[in-house]
DNA sequence: CTTAATGCGTA
DNA sequence: GTACGCATTAAGG
């Protein structure tokens, strides 16, 4: 934010000619007939432009008609220009009513260019020390481009300072017109050098500087280009001002006198109305809301968008006959690329039954067809059979591209129906995660509110909820089919709005397209497989847990002396605190004494019934979590568990599990460990895992590029041992278990931004000496500090932090004025790349494994589970040894690191022997 | 019936 | 001190 409001110089003309050839927009118009895409389209570049700049003064700027001075220069400037079309031509005098009497000042000066007025208005602003952000979709502009100016282009809400223009063209913004001049533009019919692009007119400005120092070099530069060049010479002169916007125009007014004036909402009211521009309509009635610093802070997190897809008509079909239905798949197959959703009658993808697919091609063109809906008096049908026969070779077709909403769960569903799902193009959830991973929840309705501004018809809306919620094969036709056509119909809009977004930054985009896309079709194979529970083992240990539970309540009981809930907190305050009188070492930050687990630890030293009570809370959390529940969760059909993947929860681009959870399966315990033993192979099969040792420190190696410890990963040191022998400044010999535990503390806690005052709790150390360790450690590993610093730095510099493959991580807290809240943003800075480029690798393994799987096409194989730094496999006993070496091979192979990345196998009958 | 707070399982 | 999901209780409507 800058501290005056900065001048906001809208490039009217160049958003009029953008937005007249949007495809979507072209369709708008009023019901007599009158185009209003483009008027639509600049203004809700304006509205969204207010949006990000609340405090903005905005100054609206048109081209005039007629010629300009450049005419004059040359004769033939624009000449290859087509006329306007009638269909622009006449929505240009609506708009300039509509922007003067939303009160905007308005500039349209004769024999100069809108670009010409812009200049000269921010060269004002800039001899003034003023900020300016010039609002326009013309790249030419970056030559105005200084400290004090910056670009943005509303449309895409790409903005461009200084070092963005060097960045997008390779020179700086001083060097454009010599850029321009050299490379002349067809459209504009500026001569320029012959075969002269973009590279060729960075490469020499780079070794040139100018446009001068490349003429006077001109004998130097060899090949057809270079006699291109040497022909030109007498033209660039001519080409360098055409491409100069002017800075001192002649204007009436000086910029401090140009001020908005007040909106005449009665104009402005009878204005929309005769053009129909229904949303402007609503907000004006609805009395404007002025945006919020809050929307203005994430706008310019650079990732807050702009909704053009409004006021769209939607023309939604339901069909019914098997012509109707024809006709939709021929336009599918000549679309190339179309939106698709499933109806079903559960979230639950085993038991989920089709009842109707939606399709979208167009913004607005969408169609239900209905399949399964069996309420009384229902409407006949096409069959399931008929519309899945028609529909098949469209959906396994690799070339004929579908986008969807998370579409691992149609492929889940569609695969229970024999059709394999491909030609999986895009899922507007995964592209709105690869583009901001915190922004929103990535369910379509958040989605559609944010990027496109609208709110869509929920579920809940038509289904009701609770108990007396109905599933989808209930729900009347008209009312299912327009929610069901509108979900194609916003996913292809989403899509439509955050593919471009992605595709402005190539790693972003690659994350997208390299691992998460790629990665929705291994992650349905991994849930449709499931994992193999031994039922009867968990419930054998259910049993054992319930009786040890009573005899634990009954000592407690004994011992408070009364019966009470051992899992309430609040009675057990009570019990403790009161009238046992035990005494209150921590307090809950509301104040209540606290009965946490470490609490309850130290008590349990002391006391009899503290004991109790933690090792009640821990059976009956293995018991209600894990041994009771897994069970319940076998699925009829399969005989297998089947949890869901969730790709796009987490901040830092790890999975997340739930329904079960399969990532938190006990370990530790002795109990724990029963848990997993209940994780089974087949017949004649082994459960393999398979996890990366110390992925993440080997990534801060990596990251940080310290010697020491990239040296001690190359000869493959046992990491903590190798640190503790640093820090203590001892023999490797010498490290002793205390040694070891103290470095490994340091060494996670490192992971985790922590401080001193962290690990001396971890420790149990005073401050001071926790202090002495971590100086001892940047001491030796000094390039792990430098890396810390410069991770903080940059994400308080760009507000955000990238992993080493690009996922971006914004921390909208980094910025905030509260000291604990900024700290902590800074913590999950330092943890997110070396998290989430650990979270990309072990993608790209299961990538890599599930490639090789498919090569080798061999059922006596399956990749079950991942959690995290660990695959884990069923494979058949007679070649589980050769097949686990292939595997840990292509693990360790994933990806190259500045350290090996090493992959360890554990085989067994189950998932416990496995580890 | 929903939500927040607490507690605890994993990496 | 990072990142999650789930069970439970207690409070709000």
């Amino acid at each position: 934010m800058t501290q005056s409001s900065p001048y906001i110089l809208v490039d009217g003309s160049s958003y009029l000619f953008r937005a007249y050839h949007v495809p979507y927009l072209q369709a708008l118009s009023t019901a007599d007939g009158h185009p209003t895409g483009a008027i639509t389209g600049v203004l809700n570049m304006l509205r969204s432009l207010n949006k990000d700049y609340p405090d903005g003064k905005v100054i609206m700027v048109f081209d005039a008609k007629g010629k300009t001075f450049r005419n004059d220069l040359y004769p033939e400037y624009k000449a290859n220009r087509p006329p306007m079309p009638d269909d622009l031509r006449c929505q240009i005098a609506p708009l300039h009513n509509i922007i003067r009497a939303m009160g905007y000042p308005m500039l349209v000066i004769e024999g100069v260019e809108a670009d010409d007025v812009i200049g000269t208005l921010a060269e004002q602003a800039s001899a003034q020390g003023l900020e300016t952000v010039i609002s326009t979709g013309d790249k030419d502009m970056a030559q105005l481009v200084t400290e004090h100016v910056t670009l943005i282009n509303t449309m895409t809400n790409v903005t461009m300072d200084v070092d963005g223009v060097v960045e997008k063209f390779g020179v700086r913004p001083d060097q454009i017109i010599d850029y321009l001049a050299l490379m002349g533009d067809k459209v504009d019919n500026i001569p320029g050098v012959q075969k002269c692009g973009p590279k060729t007119a960075v490469k020499w400005l780079t070794e040139y500087e100018t446009l001068d120092g490349v003429v006077a070099n001109a004998d130097k530069i060899k090949g057809k280009i270079g006699e291109n060049l040497r022909a030109a010479v007498e033209q660039l002169p001519l080409s360098y001002e055409l491409a100069t916007i002017k800075t001192d125009v002649e204007l009436e007014k000086n910029l401090a006198d140009i001020e908005a004036s007040e909106p005449d909402t009665e104009t402005l009211r009878s204005l929309y109305e005769e053009f129909e521009l229904k949303r402007l309509l609503a907000d004006l009635n609805a009395g404007s809301v002025p945006a919020t610093q809050e929307d203005a802070a994430t706008a310019n997190d650079a990732e807050e968008l702009t909704p053009l897809n409004q006021d769209i008509p939607s023309n939604y079909q339901i069909i019914y006959r098997e012509d109707e239905l024809d006709e939709w798949i021929v336009k599918l197959i000549k679309s190339g690329c179309f939106a698709f959703d499933t109806e079903t009658t559960s979230l639950n993808y085993m038991q989920a039954k089709l009842v109707g697919l939606s399709f979208a091609i167009e913004p607005g063109e969408a169609a239900y067809l209905p399949i399964g809906h069996d309420y009384d008096d229902a409407p006949e049908q096409l069959s399931l059979e008929l519309v899945l026969s028609k529909f098949k070779p469209l959906l396994e077709d690799e070339t004929l591209l579908k986008i969807g909403q998370n579409l691992k769960y149609d492929a889940n569903v569609l695969n229970n129906y024999d059709i394999t799902l491909a030609g999986i193009g895009f899922d507007t959830m995964l592209e709105s995660y690869c583009f901001n991973s915190v922004a929103t929840r990535h369910n379509m309705d958040a989605l559609a509110e944010k990027y496109l501004d609208y709110k869509t018809v929920h579920f809940e809306d038509i289904a009701g909820k609770g108990v007396k919620q109905m599933t989808f094969n209930q729900i009347d036709i008209d009312k299912a089919g327009h929610y069901a056509a509108e979900d194609a119909d916003i996913t292809l809009r989403l899509h439509q709005v955050l593919w471009p977004k992605l595709e402005k930054s190539e790693k972003q985009c690659s994350v997208f397209t390299d691992i998460e896309l790629p990665l929705l079709p291994v992650l349905a194979r991994m849930e449709q497989h499931g994992v193999l529970i031994d039922a009867d083992l968990l419930n054998e240990q259910s049993q054992y847990i319930a009786t040890r539970l009573d005899e634990i309540e009954v000592a407690a009981h004994n011992i408070a002396g009364k019966s009470f809930n051992l899992s309430s907190p609040k009675q057990l305050q009570t019990i403790l605190f009161e009238e046992q009188q035990i005494p209150v070492i921590k307090k809950t930050p509301k104040g209540a004494p606290s009965t946490a687990e470490e609490v309850l630890q130290e008590l349990a030293l002391d006391y009899p019934l503290p004991k109790l009570i933690l090792e009640h809370r821990g059976l009956a959390k293995l018991k209600s979590t894990y041994t009771d529940k897994l069970p319940l969760m076998i699925d009829g059909q399969s005989g297998r568990v089947h949890t869901s993947y969730h790709q796009a929860v987490t901040a830092t681009g790890r999975l997340s599990s739930t329904d079960p959870n399969l990532q938190n399966i006990p370990i530790r315990s002795e109990e724990g460990k029963k848990i997993r033993q209940a994780f089974v192979a087949p017949d004649n099969h082994k459960i393999v895992a398979i996890d990366y040792s110390q992925i993440e420190l080997r990534i801060m190696a990596h990251l940080s590029n310290d010697p020491g410890l990239l040296n001690a990963f190359a000869q493959g040191r046992d990491i903590h041992q190798a640190t503790a022998a640093e820090i203590f400044n001892i023999e490797l010999d010498d490290v002793t278990n205390d040694h070891r535990r103290s470095a490994k503390a340091i060494n996670f806690g490192l992971i985790y931004g922590m401080s001193a005052f962290g690990l001396s709790k971890q420790l149990g150390i005073p401050r001071g000496r926790a202090q002495d360790y971590m100086d001892k450690y940047f001491e030796r590993y000094p390039g792990v500090l430098t890396y810390m610093e410069e991770t903080r730095q940059l994400a308080n510099e760009q507000g955000y932090v990238e992993t080493l493959y690009g996922r971006r991580l914004f921390l909208p807290e980094i910025k905030s004025r509260n000291g604990a809240r900024k700290k902590a943003a800074e913590r999950a800075a330092i943890n997110a790349p070396m998290q989430g480029t650990a979270a990309d690798i072990i993608k790209k393994a299961m990538l890599a494994v599930d490639a090789w799987l498919t090569v080798e096409n061999d059922p006596r194989v399956k990749m079950t589970m991942q959690v995290h730094d660990e695959l884990i496999f069923e494979i058949h006993e007679d070649i589980v040894d050769e097949v686990t070496k292939k595997l840990v091979q292509i693990m360790n192979d994933a990806v190259e690191l500045k350290v090996p990345l090493i992959a360890e196998f554990g085989i067994g009958d189950n998932w416990q022997q496995a580890h």
